[in-house]
DNA sequence: CGAAACTGTATATTGCATATACTAAGTTTA
DNA sequence: TAAACTTAGTATATGCAATATACAGTTTCG
């Protein structure tokens, strides 16, 4: 993995140089652990601090991790998390790792891919639910971490038994969890907002379906205007309250396509 | 619109309270400015100034994008941005929908939906390498601001002449244009790494390369060695790198289904 | 002219990541 | 067994960020 997160408020300006060559996040998750005998016996874990920082993140979001907040939860000062972790940036990539966890067996019909990809899909969809500053995570590199690749090599083996080329299998897998990865985003961004707007809940559908409806002129957004006309984007119904149907309707119909690319070449 | 923006430090713990009544994004963007006539003659605009934040974001990444940043290059002090913007957010907001500009005109021929959907996917790809922050910004409610909304009712445009009903049509454009969103997020998280870890753009992918070759345990990683076996993941080659090819390929077959669809439901 | 409305500044507060120097607790070895 | 070596955790300080608040100067209206 090797990520980095975002948060709301973007502070501290890049101070970084140009990185010291220490132990990075991956060598921590695959356990490149090095336990020294001499010196005290440690009271911290790189576990322990991970844990924490999921609960954080968990129950306040990206913004509420803090080496402060971690350490002091854990009744240690902050820069005691500095000998378990080169920084705050390493120990995030940890945590995402960690909190995706592994991925569910794949237990489908054996040639049943379509609803291989299928149960990946919400599985993943499920992680994100559960974590949603997952998906406020820079990635550094393509997937590394052990969980994250057990999730890829999980999506590979559906998507292996549709009968594509396998750099099409890359495309596909790299496509299809873009896409969720997405929809899932849109969907916490926004039930997210009102932490960030101040805004209610209960009033953002109502809010939204009024501002529709007075900027959507007619001459200027023709197509917009009659979707708002047909009252799409009145409080219930309005797609982008529940992303889930969206991303059923837009799997099944990438799935549709990809089965009948295999099949005409099959031809 | 109305979104907040992610930066790689998530600093600034949510001090936020309940927000103020003030003028948000929105009213700014739609041009609700309230010009007094009393004072002194303002200095600067909320024009002037998002300018400057999109020049600073374009340089340097939104991480690098603050009040003093933007307040002193234009020459005044950091606070004094507060008389046209009422906080860092609603400029970032304000921002996002400034850089996304008008969509370019839909001038495919006339029932070649398919043409237009791509050129529009393609146009907002081009968008993203151009301003690779806005992929850090999260919504705070759906489309609203002006350029957003004529985005919006472009791809509806294309979409509108495929056959489906109007919900279809709104789970096709969530579904596009996150998955259009999601690839040039991973495109950009890739490239903006080197900032983050210090690891030279050059190194990255033979250390990926070899890192997989490490990492991927047949009996562990089944199909995902077979496809390191392959080479794969070698720098040259790997899908990673260059995101296109991957949501061409999928576009492609979601647009087939599409098809497919539409014209099973006419039978 | 003087009050009101406004622009920009100065200053202070609070939160953050993290560098550096230090204290204390173990281990190894002479 | 004691000195040397390593390590864990702490204290302290730095620098940057957003932004609240009080104020000084500017412009216009009555």
């Amino acid at each position: 993995m090797a990520s980095s997160y975002e948060g709301r408020w973007t502070r501290l300006a890049p101070r970084r140089r140009t990185k010291a060559p220490q132990k990075g996040s991956i060598e921590i998750l695959w356990g490149d652990r090095n336990t020294p005998s001499r010196g005290p016996r440690p009271g911290l874990s790189v576990e322990a601090i991970a844990e924490t920082a999921i609960e954080i993140a968990d129950a306040d979001g990206l913004d509420a991790l803090s080496m402060q907040a971690v350490a002091s939860r854990l009744g240690y000062t902050a820069m005691s998390l500095y000998r378990y972790v080169p920084g705050k940036e390493q120990l995030v990539d940890v945590i995402y790792d960690t909190a995706i966890g592994p991925p569910p067996p794949a237990h489908t019909p054996e040639g049943d891919w379509r609803a291989g990809v299928q149960a990946w899909v919400w599985a993943v969809q499920d992680v994100y639910a559960q974590h949603p500053w997952l998906l406020r995570v820079a990635a550094n590199t393509p997937p590394l971490g052990p969980n994250q690749l057990a999730w890829f090599d999980t999506l590979l083996h559906h998507v292996s038994e549709v009968g594509l080329e396998q750099e099409e299998m890359l495309h596909l897998v790299i496509f299809v969890s873009g896409a969720v990865r997405d929809l899932a985003r849109t969907s916490t961004d926004l039930s997210e907002s009102p932490r960030r707007t101040g805004v209610p809940v209960e009033r953002m559908g109502e809010e939204y379906a009024v501002a529709m409806k007075h900027l959507t002129d007619e001459a200027r957004f023709p197509t917009l205007s009659k979707m708002v006309a047909a009252d799409m984007f009145e409080p219930d119904g309005n797609a982008y309250n529940d992303i889930r149907p969206s991303l059923d309707f837009g799997l099944q119909r990438l799935l549709d396509g990809i089965d009948s690319y295999v099949s005409a070449r099959a031809r």
